[in-house]
DNA sequence: CTAGGGTTAG
């Protein structure tokens, strides 16, 4: 188990001149023969062009431009690099044109320029056509164009262009490469790039570029997007020199592919390595949200300790980061007091925010943050309608969330995607309006992709409709046949409604295909260590103080009136073996060992992987009120909180 | 001219 380690110091020694080498021109490669450098004498007006763009008064530069007869190379980068800088494409045209003109066209300095200028610009025909235009291709025009067309989500394109670059007897070098991976991930195709990535892999390897750590990163990087974690961590451990950004890289991956554990395990590593490694704001992004996932508040603290010593506290992703962590370890007060504390709020900041009240039940106070968002002149992003609309269904605000829904459109001239539509579906079949979430994918203007009809059928698994169900669930079987989800979801219902035949027909096509169900699992964090429970789990060695536990909470419990809820299980079983299934539900065996191992007065903060059962949910409200005690537990959507014998959820997850 | 990061998610 990691316990963290002691932070390094936090001063840095700063007694060495930081530049160590004088610093050098922009580049090295070939420079137009006119440049300033063969000509030390150049016009007054290159002269004047060159300071008015360093002032950034473009307008005037262009204006003195058409004065020059001759400009200069350098004046044309200046000129170049100030379009940028005042984003103004039809200004970058005029100075193409004239560029052209003064028979730059073939400069392959300039050509790159060009390219990077047009491709900030956003567009991608400009950057073509100078790519087009130019003959005299080296390896930078090659770059910059890979570049751009990666970043405009072109890569497909690059895959076809290496051919020609190597047929002009050019050899990529280790810029291309890092652009040839990220094109691997950054296409969109409807199949997937990963092995073109693992022939680059190849490529990279018998090139040797293998001691090359932003290639190396960057294909660790391209494998964390994958979902290849075994092949991330390979590269990872055969990198020859390893940075902050490579660990940062395979931290991300961890967290970012539900192995929090280990992100935060790496992280421990990283603190522990000789050189000097300083985690910097990008790296605790990682693993706080591996801590926020594994739901362990106390090892949060510690970090959220070492980020405010190292003076990463004013960093907004960093911010932001840490408002999750709070929310999604069930202390809302404290996600809430830094984000009071912000200076400045970006959108993410306020969506963390939004989303915090969200997966706590607190739909008004969500409407409230994102309505002041709205007043501090914030544009909402497509993720804090996901974020508002989602808190809206958790607390069943359903003429709220309409209003919201159509606001999209109407106050803020952006088009509801996939993920709206499916928080409407939520919204609506939560509330039991299963006829008008139907209606709303009826009349959706877009394909309505697997989450929407996930949301369908999951409402249709609350409400135990099984004619919707059989529809969602049939387009579902289509569109993702290998989620194991769905097809538990439809077993489920039709176990609620006694099917027996329809649930082995439903368990064998599971089979068939070789999925297994995603069994339950729940943990704790006690005194920084994470315990995890698994629903069947003869080995924990605590299973039988657990179950002795539990059978003695559960004949007192009967006694106060608790009937165990056993339509939820999936077997055609005795109601006696039902309830023995129930009482080894991980969630419940989290329950009684936090109430063995901590003390009077302590929350129970209880994390799950799953939705919360029924049965489980009854237990919980029942163990806050006999054992008088709060009791948190975060299943996979929202969070719970028991106290008293309710549920701040209402019974309404 | 290069690499890693925040908010949502049935």
């Amino acid at each position: 188990m990691w316990v963290f380690c002691q932070a390094p110091p936090t001063i840095q020694q700063s007694h060495f001149p930081l530049r160590t080498r004088p610093p050098s021109r922009l580049h090295s490669h070939t420079r137009h023969p006119t440049s300033s450098t063969l000509r030390p004498s150049t016009t007054d007006t290159n002269h004047q062009i060159q300071s008015l763009c360093k002032k950034g008064h473009l307008q005037q530069a262009i204006k003195a431009l058409t004065q020059e007869p001759k400009p200069t190379q350098h004046t044309y980068e200046l000129l170049i690099f100030s379009c940028t800088i005042a984003n103004s494409l039809s200004d970058a045209i005029k100075v193409n044109h004239r560029l052209i003109h003064d028979g730059f066209d073939q400069d392959p300095f300039l050509a790159t320029k060009l390219i990077n200028m047009y491709m900030e610009l956003g567009s991608i025909q400009y950057v073509r056509q100078v790519f087009d235009g130019i003959s005299n291709r080296t390896i930078y025009v090659w770059n910059a164009f890979f570049q751009a067309l990666t970043l405009s989500g072109h890569g497909m394109d690059v895959f076809d262009l290496i051919c020609c670059m190597n047929s002009d007897g050019i050899k990529p070098d280790r810029f291309t490469y890092t652009y040839l991976l990220k094109a691997c991930v950054a296409s969109e195709t409807s199949v997937s790039l990963l092995p073109k990535g693992k022939e680059i892999h190849a490529h990279v390897l018998r090139h040797g570029f293998e001691p090359n750590v932003h290639v190396m990163t960057t294909l660790v990087d391209m494998y964390a997007r994958f979902g290849c974690v075994l092949e991330a961590s390979y590269v990872f451990s055969e990198m020859p020199t390893r940075n902050v950004v490579s660990w940062s890289a395979m931290i991300a991956c961890y967290a970012k592919n539900g192995r929090p554990f280990d992100a935060l395990q790496l992280f421990g590593e990283m603190l522990l390595e000789v050189d000097d490694l300083t985690p910097n704001s990008v790296t605790m992004v990682s693993v706080l949200q591996g801590c926020a996932a594994l739901g362990a508040i106390q090892q949060g603290k510690l970090l959220h300790g070492y980020i405010l010593r190292r003076g990463l506290d004013s960093v907004l992703p960093v911010i932001a980061s840490l408002v999750t962590l709070y929310a999604r370890c069930g202390d809302l007060e404290m996600g809430r007091r830094v984000f009071d504390h912000m200076v400045k709020r970006d959108v993410v900041s306020w969506n963390a925010m939004i989303s915090g009240y969200g997966m706590h039940g607190f739909g008004k106070k969500a409407i409230e943050v994102y309505t002041a968002m709205l007043c501090n002149k914030i544009a909402p992003s497509p993720i804090s309608f996901v974020s508002v609309l989602g808190a809206c269904s958790h607390s069943g605000l359903v003429d709220e969330g309409r209003r919201l829904f159509e606001s999209i459109t109407k106050d803020h001239s952006m088009r509801p995607t996939v993920e709206h539509y499916a928080c409407m579906v939520d919204l609506l079949g939560r509330a039991n309006r299963l006829d008008e979430a139907a209606k709303i994918i009826q009349d959706m203007r877009i394909e309505p992709g697997p989450k929407v009809w996930g949301a369908l059928l999951g409402s249709c698994r609350i409400h135990g409709n099984v004619e919707l169900a059989e529809r969602a669930s049939k387009r579902l079987f289509e569109l993702e046949p290998t989620n194991a989800g769905n097809y538990v979801l439809l077993a489920e219902i039709y176990a609620e409604a006694q099917l027996w035949d329809e649930v082995q027909r439903v368990k064998k096509l599971l089979e068939a295909q070789e999925l297994q169900k995603k069994s339950g699992c729940s943990w704790i964090e006690v005194k920084r260590k994470i315990y995890s429970f698994a629903s069947v789990d003869e080995f924990n060695p605590h299973i039988e103080q657990l179950h002795a536990f539990l059978i003695k909470l559960s004949m007192e419990m009967k006694d106060q009136g608790y009937r165990p809820e056993t339509k939820v299980v999936m077997y055609e079983v005795t109601e006696e073996e039902k309830e023995r299934i129930l009482l080894g539900h991980s969630e419940k065996l989290a329950v009684a060992f936090g109430l063995i191992n901590s003390s009077r007065g302590e929350t129970i903060r209880i994390t799950k992987n799953l939705r919360l059962c029924e049965d489980c949910h009854s237990v919980t409200k029942f163990v806050s009120k006999f054992a008088n005690r709060e009791i948190l537990v975060r299943d996979v959507n929202r969070i719970h909180h028991f106290k008293d014998g309710v549920c701040s959820c209402g019974d309404y997850w």
